[in-house]
DNA sequence: CCCATATGTAAAGCACACTTTACATATGGG
DNA sequence: CCCATATGTAAAGTGTGCTTTACATATGGG
């Protein structure tokens, strides 16, 4: 599954730390994301979707 | 997290095996997304946001 | 009454989502 | 140069998503 994480980060500036901090996971799990190594459970999906403020399906794509 | 999946399946007339079959997962699976005892996988998500043309938000409520 | 179909649930097992700790490397500012 | 910050990755542990097999119960049609 493709994401626009790391996009979506550098856009507004943040560190991976940052992010993994508003998203209250780990930096690890944030970097395991941007790099698709796994994929989120639907919960975080579901954080990350509001924290960007755009639907799951603008973010993720099963491809 | 709640999620309309029961209504939705009720609406076409499938059983939890017909829903199963079409989203290539075990009964057993649909029956516990159904009642609440576990989230679907993200990649699950997409599958059942797909088979009933709908926004994953549509479907699945993290409430 | 039977029986087929639908639903709920349990147990054991495997894979993955996520954690903490830890280390390596790059990069830019003093 | 040094050092702080950012990134990548590894290992071990925990919980959960999903499987197969199996059993119990309900319900409606013949």
């Amino acid at each position: 599954m493709k994401n626009r994480l790391k996009d979506l980060r550098a856009e507004r500036g943040w560190s991976q730390g940052d992010l993994a901090e508003k998203l209250a996971v780990s930096r690890q799990t944030v970097n395991a994301l941007e790099n698709g190594r796994y994929d989120p459970s639907l919960p975080l999906a579901f954080t990350i979707a509001r924290l960007f403020a755009l639907p799951i399906e603008a973010i993720f794509d099963p491809e």
